[in-house]
RNA sequence: UGCCUGGUAGCUCAGUGGCAGAGCAGGUGACUGUUAAUCACUUGGUCGCUGGUUCGAUCCCAGCCCGGGCAGCCA
């Protein structure tokens, strides 16, 4: 007999004489003459109440059935004589695949998310987490179909990298040398023309310039793949390894950017409202109150477009005691960022045209020469989520900045061959994955929506 | 990296310079349908580690280890 997934038999339109059904055991609750088991096996966050009589020749087995133990069940799915579900199954055999005894650490009630962390191989098999990797799973689908069904093209961009300035973050080091005797120079340094490469070499902290060399040849494309910043950062936010969606257009300017940005954020949340509605009212319950309508109030309304010179405007203004001041030139800091966003629009804001001295060599130039076509578009409750720009595509600005940022020709001469042989405007954006369902779920540390996290001073698993 | 905060039973936590506590989980029993079932009884402890003060330290002090939060950096 195939298995049937419990969220297939929950959704069953009449009852049926056989069934088999596969998964862990969340709770049990034994009556004088039989058991109710509830069994759970991911495919969604509402197990399948089993019944178990004790006259069942199997009816021992139940007694080993503790939580968290593996169990196969075959039976009748009859309508529920309960208030609580449609559906259960009544078992015609009963077996324990394998026992959990009393130290399974999860239970059925009252843990932190701090010491789920400590049991990442476990945690999947909790409600929360069952929940948020679910929405995962659905949000990098949707993610895929959002571009594939406006014609983008789905390039994999190198995960090593031999250029040491990708301009964004600190990196960590590739190489295959002994770090107790590295190979020297003459001069006494590591001599890396003896690594794996023939030179250093790093992981990626963005696809952004070879997904440039593509979309100016196949116009739209975008990247989906892990990201790494060596940045020793200990916040809520931050990760050492974390996915990122990196589109690039080309013949396309910032405001085709902002306007692609916003498109896509209310996809994804359309995409989890639809396909992940019972995980997402979990969430609503138990992580987040006011997570549905926070939702449908972002998918409702266009996004706010703020300059950032317009932003420190508002700043000022505000009346406010700022622990940091704001002064033009300067960057935003996390408590303007949440002002704005959380206070002042109460939504979702893109926030353009910063300072030049602010921000990386190859975002365009405005004519007023003093800011750049960036832009970052900030969420309520969790902040940067976004961050792209229009690209400088005009050959003479681009050395010229280079040369700013003390960044040598050499190093970017296929990037900036990209401006010599048939240039075009073109822009793109990041959009930090883990981020992104942080915003949708409500879980408020990035730790909790990736399988296995890594930040400072932690990689296990 | 700076500031703040925490570590007591398998889990969530309370507590005190003088015998270590509760709820849940586990065990035993009861219950004719439960929904985090309920009721009774019950097992379970290197109070993070090391040192110091003290007649006596889980508690006070110092150092260390580990976790968490905020800020900076960013997605």
């Amino acid at each position: 007999m195939p298995r049937t997934l419990v969220k297939d038999a929950l959704a069953a339109t009449a009852p049926r004489d056989s069934i088999l059904l596969q998964g862990w055991v969340r709770t049990r609750r034994d009556a004088k003459a039989f058991s109710f088991v509830e069994l759970n096996d991911g495919s969604s966050l509402k197990g399948m109440q089993v019944i178990v009589d004790a006259t069942l020749p199997d009816y021992a087995a139940v007694a080993r059935a503790h939580t968290g133990a593996s169990v196969e069940v075959q039976g009748k799915l009859v309508a529920s004589q309960g208030a609580g579900q449609q559906w259960e199954v009544v078992a015609g055999k009963f077996t324990v695949i394998g026992e959990a005894d009393a130290t399974y650490p999860l239970q059925k009630k009252g843990h932190t998310m701090e010491f789920l962390r400590g049991i990442a191989h476990l945690r999947p098999r909790s409600n929360l987490f069952g929940a948020v990797f679910r929405v995962r799973s659905r949000l990098a689908y949707a993610v895929h179909q959002f571009f594939q069904e406006r014609g983008f093209v789905y390039v994999h961009t190198p995960i090593i990298t031999a250029s040491d300035c990708e301009g964004a973050g600190e990196l960590f080091r590739v190489t295959t040398l002994d770090p107790a005797k590295p190979p020297r120079t003459e001069q006494g340094g590591v001599d890396y023309t003896q690594d794996f490469f023939a030179k250093q070499a790093y992981l990626t902290v963005s696809g952004q310039l070879e997904g440039e060399t593509f979309a100016c040849a196949l116009s739209n494309i975008y990247t989906f793949g892990p990201t790494f910043r060596a940045e020793n950062s200990h916040t809520s936010r931050h990760a050492s390894e974390f996915w990122m969606i990196e589109p690039e257009m080309a013949f396309c300017d910032l405001s085709g950017d902002m306007a692609l940005a916003e498109e896509f954020v209310k996809h994804l949340i359309r995409d989890a409202r639809t396909h992940c509605a019972a995980d997402l009212e979990f969430f609503a319950k138990f992580v987040d109150k006011d997570l549905l309508t926070r939702l449908d109030f972002v998918l409702e309304r266009p996004f706010q477009r703020c300059s950032y010179t317009d932003a420190i405007g508002i700043l000022t203004q505000s009346g406010r005691t700022w622990e940091h001041p704001v002064a033009w030139g300067d960057n935003l800091q996390s408590e303007h960022e949440r002002f704005l966003a959380e206070e002042h629009f109460k939504c979702p804001v893109t926030l353009f045209d910063y300072p030049r001295t602010l921000k990386p060599f190859y975002m365009r130039v405005n004519d007023d020469g003093r800011t750049v076509r960036a832009m970052d578009l900030l969420v309520p409750g969790i902040g940067e989520i976004i961050g792209g720009s229009q690209r400088e595509e005009r050959l003479e600005v681009l050395r010229e900045n280079l040369a700013q940022h003390h960044l040598s020709e050499q190093d970017y001469w296929w990037y900036l061959d990209l401006r010599r042989y048939g240039t075009v405007p073109h822009a793109g954006f990041g959009l930090g994955f883990e981020r992104m369902l942080m915003f949708v779920t409500g879980v408020p540390n990035i730790r909790d929506v990736i399988p296995f996290a890594r930040t400072p001073g932690s990689a296990d698993f």
